[in-house]
This record gives C-alpha cells, structure tokens and sequence, in this order.
DNA sequence: AAGTGGTCTAGACCACTTG
DNA sequence: AAGTGGTCTAGACCACTTT
C-alpha cells in the first residue's frame, strides 16, 4: 500500500500549507522522484484525490489542490435545487452571531469533550429572491479560533471556502441525515411560513481530512418549490 | 478509451446472460487475451464496474456477477434508518397491483411515448414492527412483459434482485428527489398516521446500465423515528 | 518545441483461497 | 501447489497546453 503513503503525504503537505489551494503540485516525475517510487504510485494516490475533489487534474496544465469555491460547494454540498429549472447559487443572510458551550448534541457530532465552546451562526438562504433555508451552524471554537463576526461577515467566498482560506479547514465529505417535521416559530418567521407547515430538516456533520468533524448544521428548508437532490451511484 | 470497450463488452456479457448473477468471471489473464489487450487494461474496466457494484472481486477466489440481493440493496438503495440503532431490513407488504396507462409524470421519467401501459405496484415497508413507508411505484410493461402479481408476490428476494433474475433487468444507479409534505389521506391510514401529519415525499427513478430509466417510485416516508441518510463523499 | 497529464503495456512479486 | 486478484515498476506513446 505505498500509495497511501504517498497520498496521506500529500494530504500533510496540503494541511500544513506548503500545497495552497489553488496552487500547482510538482509534475509527477517530480513526486514519484521525491516519495522514491514509480509515476504509477503518484497517479494512484491523485487518482483517490481527485476523486474526493481534494486535487483537481488538467491535462497539459498540471495538478492542482483544489479550492472550495462555489462550483465545487454547489456541485458536492448543495443539494436544494427548484422543482423546475436549474441550480442557482443561494444569497446567504447572516441572522445571528454568537459563542456559547456546545450543547450535549453538538459536543457528540463534533467530538468535543466537555463543555467547551463553539460559535454559533444562523443564517437565512434565499433563491429566487426568496428565503428557502434557515441554517444553523455550530463550530467548536478551538477548531475556529479568532472568528469574529465582521470578519465572517466579510469574507468573499462560500462558508466552507472560508473555513480553507482563514483556518486551513478543508471539508472533504460530510453526512446527512432528513427528516419531515413541523416548521418551529423562529424558522417560519424567518422563512415567510404561516401556521402549520411541513419543512425538511437536515442534520449534516461535515468532515475535514481523516474524518475529523468540522461542523455540525441543521437546516429547515421549505420544500413547496425545491427539492433535496440525492444521487445513488458507486460508493467507495 | 480501449478499457471503456472492455468495460462495454463485459456489461454486454451481464445484459445478454451469458453472464449471470453470482457466476464467475474468466480470470484477468484470460479476458485480457480474449479481448486482446493487457492485464492492466482489464483490470481498469473491471476496476470500474466494481466501483458500480456491477462486478464483485474476491482476492484468491475470482471475480463474480453482483447480485442485487438483501446485503447490496440495503448497502446501495435504501436510506431509512432508526433514529437511534442500526440497520434493518424492511418487512414489505403488497397492498395493490394493477395495470393502467401511464400519467405524463411517469411516461416522462420512464422514458416513455406515448399511453404506454404500466404496471402499477403499491407496498407499505414496516420497519421495527411497525408500517413506516407507503411505497408507489411503477413500471413500464414493456421492459417487464408477463409480470403478474402472483409471481410478484412469490418471489425470494428484494424486488431489484426480482428484477434482475426474471426480466433481465439490472439497477445500478437511481436518482432521488425529496422534500416534506403533510401525509395524504390513504397513505395516513396505511401508516397508522392521524389528522395532519408532516412525512417525507421520496420521488426515484432508477435506473439499468446505459442510464436507461426502469423505474419510477413515490416513497412516502413517516420520519418521526427514522431518518433519510445522505453520504457525500467522492462524487465520480 | 517543451512540458504536462492520460492510456496502455509487460512483467515481477505479493496476499489470499482452494484443493 | 496452483490459481486467483492486488500492488508496484519502468517505459512507450498519445493528447493537450503553453511559450
């Protein structure tokens, strides 16, 4: 298995940030050189990378440590899309801001050990000029240290593409678990619903390298005019 | 691409039955010399149909057929899990069989032209004892031509795997929009459920190689102890 | 033209299963 | 011991991108 050697070597060097996202690995010769094994062992390991999205190939160019931009968010994360017509990227509204000691819930999805602190963020998505979806977000503070909310407010790019940029997060994967429930008061003031409405609800815990959970979410999401897509194809 | 022809002719094998579920495939060496290329090459295609769940590898015993029994069902196809708990096996209960011509919805998702005829097939799945989904599916009769409910009824395994053992038919893939709605008055008296109760809406087309559409199905799920559960991994 | 990744080959050696 | 798939190597040649 020197493969996996040479892929967590690579996973290392993106971690500690000597691979940037966004810029170019050694050409394989190189790798297979510096790691002391065949081209063939370097393309398995990419291979499995590209896969996750964690590097992105370009024939004739070169690899590339992929970013968490919003092509790559809306194609691998989000899954709300119209009943009718096509994806479009959500308008995301900061709601609210705090730091506060994880509940037990949110301690068991993110492996926290006693009370410790996250920061607490809800957000309300609008698509079509409307608001869809009210997240809420947990994130353990020792994982996150030094957020604050200007900066978070601030920030160019997609949630998860910031968690790479200003913490050297990199979510690779992440589970999900739905269920149809009663819309609660705050999320149907928030999301324009009168009295008693169905709403999807989403659990996700999602995951940085080696399954480490980075953040726990619980979305409502008003499903009279979208849907959650789910694609069942070859699992690994 | 000469490993996507490999791949082809292997899938034309499945399709044929000249390879049938759970038989084995000839050795490596010997389909790379029939289809006059590496071992390398072979194990490329083969690599692929594994991922798919189309092929099944045993080191040291041989390379066999899938078969679409209990274990890959569960594994690939079906997401309701207990809140608290593992895994189970759904008790499924037919509860109509009919014949009718196909609505636009389904001509449209099957791939049909026309008022094609379809079978019509309703089943409450009970989980822990207790009815948890209203299933509503259908099939186009010509691509499941002399089904018939005794012998639906009568058969030994999941109804992918019935699909597959006598009508030819393999799914390998499926596509899944969900979103919550309140319970409709005949799926409520089938689940048990009373007066305005929020369930889960699962509309799948699945699907047989070459993205051929096979069939559609309306799953109604009551999520009040059991969850919907999405992996997003490595999307290929 | 030079450099990158993409495909394919031929073969060595290892790990596992079966008789 | 014989047969299977699993890993790794070394290298040829092709397709694409950049200069």
């Amino acid at each position: 298995m020197l493969y996996r050697q040479v892929k967590r070597q690579l996973i290392n060097d993106i971690q500690s940030g000597s691979a940037a996202p966004g810029a170019a690995l050694p050409n394989e010769k190189d790798l297979a050189q510096r790691f002391q094994v065949s081209v063939g062992t370097v393309r398995r390991a990419v291979d499995e990378l590209v896969a996750e999205h964690v590097l992105l190939r370009q024939q004739g160019r070169g690899t590339f440590v992929g970013k968490l931009d919003r092509e790559r968010f809306m194609f691998q994360f989000f899954k709300i899309v119209p009943r009718d017509g096509s994806s479009e990227f959500p308008e995301v509204r900061l709601h609210k801001f705090s730091k506060s000691r994880a509940t037990q819930v949110e301690a068991q999805a993110l492996g926290l050990h006693g009370n410790q602190l996250v920061f607490r963020i809800e957000n309300v998505l609008h698509l079509q000029g409307k608001p869809v979806i009210h997240d809420k977000i947990a994130i353990a503070e020792s994982m996150f240290s030094g957020l604050n909310q200007t900066a978070f407010t601030a920030r160019t790019t997609t949630i998860y593409g910031y968690y790479q940029s200003a913490f050297g997060v990199t979510i690779v994967e992440a589970d999900e678990r739905l269920r149809a429930e009663m819309v609660l008061p705050d999320s149907a003031r928030l999301l324009n619903l009168e009295g008693a409405a169905p709403v999807l609800r989403i659990d996700r815990v999602a995951y940085t390298f080696d399954r480490k959970p980075a953040e726990f979410r619980t979305s409502f999401v008003d499903t009279q005019n979208f849907d959650y897509v789910s694609r069942m194809r070859e699992t690994t």
